[in-house]
RNA sequence: GCGCCCGUAGCUCAGCUGGAUAGAGCACCCGCCUUCUAAGCGGGUGGUCGCAGGUUCGAAUCCUGCCGGGCGCACCA
């Protein structure tokens, strides 16, 4: 049940019969305050503006024609001509107890859709580092959110399996096996050899003609140096599954499609180009000069397809990628969450892939970007000698300070539940710090923040939830007998409106692509959700069994939306802790 | 030089298509555990929403200009 857009039609409906033209809309939004009732409908101020007329006049002609017969029981009229709707108890109780047992929580009738999402894509040759946290945790959200809601929707993780730094390692790993080293141990740390082959390649010219010419020979397909390719893409591959797993990102081996797989089309989207007259020769290079994003002397911005000497680009390769996600995928939409200094580069391929009609018109391409992870000093995050920070590092660093934390309290919980309950409260916090920020922005790293235990953290929002699984536990009561609800007290009806906005908050995260959205929810949800606790007892001896069966019954749509929302954030829940 | 993004409390951040007295958390001060997990709850202190104009009944939000910071602008991805 989405409150906000059923009384948008009620309002909408009764402004027409107003006789207010069907331009103006009810403009409804949840009320900031207590004292304004629970929806406020804007539209009138705006209405009577244009037919110049009396705003709270306009208002009362509206609420003349509205019809909210037990649905609000106190509808008024308050400064220039708000209309504060007051929901009863009574209709928000029968509404919030409809969603009990339903397994319909937060749904969206969606008009299903296509959709491709593109995500995490790191590159292969080095270990994945914090720089690979955003767009794999955000793009993750949206994906499950998105699937969720019902959408048919296709991970594309796009790796940089493809390019230059592959013949630099290739040539190390040669002389490796040449001097017949074992392959293993130099797979093992592929971070430590990528640094040796990078200094080799540096120092050495005749390495590094060789490193060149493999990636000639790759690109032709050559077999053996294929073979070689393949071992780092494997070894490399299962480095980011293994992250993906530790981080409970949903991408697996089947997701990945990386930048190799659209070689063998890359001269037929220079050709197509060319054909097209889009793409010319200029300065050695193949380019398409694009008009429409000329800049304020008409200069067109150029895009480099194909570079003097033959090699292609990432713009080729990125094209190449949306062919086959309209053409193979038939997407309708295709999400990309890639990093905020790609924008310029996006637009280009966007507007080139509809110019050259790679992808049809009504085909949607976003690019929601992010900004970067800082550190204390409002610097991009580093290790504290200025190297880069391995997520693997980070992961394992995040569990520990978590399994600390949870040693200093007080609890009888075994030493293996203990160590659960440390792996998914420190992740979880490393993800939620994320995700919780507006995504655009850049963010400020906290360990002591993110794992405080106190405000808008994940482990806040776990531990809401443990609250009522432990309620449970006591209460010796079957799920399926609860069903009625009493909305009561302040703190139960500030919970149940809180709960019933559920759907329009997840309609709001796949629209904007934005899960802070979600996380602020929940945030609010388990606030409310802890007042509820103290102020309504719920196994208490002198409480009745009706408005404890109630109770329980918020107690349990709460638990569930606790638990959904975090799972759509890629965050796990427990039992205890 | 041109373009994109950002500037809100001491710190970290919200603020939805313009709405009422700009909100949280941390920090600081004061209260609340013989009762469902105090990893909690209640109360208090704290703001010229970078600056200046403009549009509007109404601007943190939209427009223009300036100041400050970040990033990007032809063969890396």
């Amino acid at each position: 049940m989405n409150i906000r857009d059923f009384l948008s039609q009620k309002i909408s409906s009764a402004m027409q019969a107003a006789g207010i033209p069907a331009e103006y809309s009810a403009n409804v939004a949840p009320a900031k305050k207590v004292g304004f009732g629970d929806y406020q409908a804007n539209g009138a101020m705006a209405a009577a503006k244009a037919m110049k007329s009396n705003p709270r006049a306009i208002a009362q002609t509206i609420i003349d024609q509205l019809d909210l017969d037990r649905i609000a029981d106190k509808i008024e009229i308050a400064g220039p001509g708000f209309i504060n709707i007051h929901l009863s108890d009574e209709w928000l109780s029968q509404v919030l107890g409809n969603t009990i047992n339903t397994q319909q929580l937060g749904m969206e009738k969606a008009i299903e859709q296509t959709i491709v999402v593109d995500y995490s894509s790191p590159n292969l040759a080095k270990e994945m580092h914090v720089g690979h946290l955003r767009s794999s945790i955000i793009g993750d959200a949206l994906v499950r959110t998105l699937e969720f809601q019902g959408h048919n929707v296709i991970r594309q993780n796009h790796v940089g399996d493809w390019g230059t730094q592959f013949g630099m390692l290739i040539a190390e790993l040669e002389e490796h096996i040449e001097k017949s080293e074992s392959e293993d141990f130099v797979l093992q740390d592929l971070e430590v050899f990528y640094q040796r082959s990078k200094q080799h390649f540096d120092a050495d010219e005749d390495f590094a003609n060789r490193a060149r010419d493999y990636v000639v020979k790759l690109q032709s397909g050559d077999e053996k140096i294929l073979a070689l390719w393949q071992k780092f893409r494997h070894v490399s591959l299962q480095h980011s599954e293994d992250i993906y797993q530790q981080l409970n990102v949903t991408l697996s081996a089947q997701d990945v499609r990386g930048e190799s797989a659209y070689n063998a089309d890359l001269p037929k989207v220079v050709s197509d180009l060319k054909q097209q007259n889009l793409a010319v020769e200029s300065q050695g290079a193949t380019v398409v000069f694009l008009d429409e994003l000329a800049d304020k002397e008409g200069n067109p911005s150029p895009v480099i397809i194909q570079k003097h000497g033959g090699g292609y680009l990432y713009a080729t390769s990125d094209l190449a990628a949306l062919r086959y996600r309209a053409n193979e995928l038939k997407a309708d939409r295709v999400l990309y969450f890639i990093d905020a200094r790609q924008s310029l580069h996006m637009k280009q391929v966007f507007t080139l892939a509809k110019k050259a009609n790679f992808v049809p018109a009504a085909m949607s391409l976003e690019h929601h970007p992010f900004g970067t992870m800082m550190g204390e000093d409002g610097t991009p995050f580093k290790t504290r000698s200025g190297g880069t920070v391995k997520l693997a590092d980070l992961l394992v660093e995040a569990v520990e300070r978590a399994a600390a934390l949870i040693a200093e309290k007080d609890n009888d919980l075994t030493e293996s539940e203990q160590t659960e309950i440390a792996r998914k409260v420190g992740i979880g916090a490393v993800k939620y710090a994320d995700l919780s920020k507006t995504r655009t922005n850049d963010y400020i790293f906290n360990w002591n923040s993110m794992l405080s235990f106190e405000g808008n953290t994940a482990p806040y929002l776990q531990y809401a939830y443990t609250r009522i699984r432990s309620i449970f536990r006591k209460a010796n009561i079957d799920v399926a007998d609860l069903s009625h609800i009493i909305i009561q007290a302040p703190e139960e009806k500030a919970l149940a409106l809180k709960l019933l906005q559920f759907e329009e908050t997840l309609q709001q995260v796949a629209r904007e692509a934005m899960p802070h959205t979600l996380c602020n929810y929940l945030y609010d949800v388990a606030s409310a959700f802890m007042r509820f606790y103290e102020a309504c007892p719920i196994l208490k001896d002198d409480v009745d069994p009706s408005t404890r069966l109630s109770r329980l019954g918020i107690a349990e749509i709460t638990a569930q939306t606790l638990h959904i929302g975090l799972d759509l954030l890629g965050i796990e829940t427990m039992e205890k802790m």
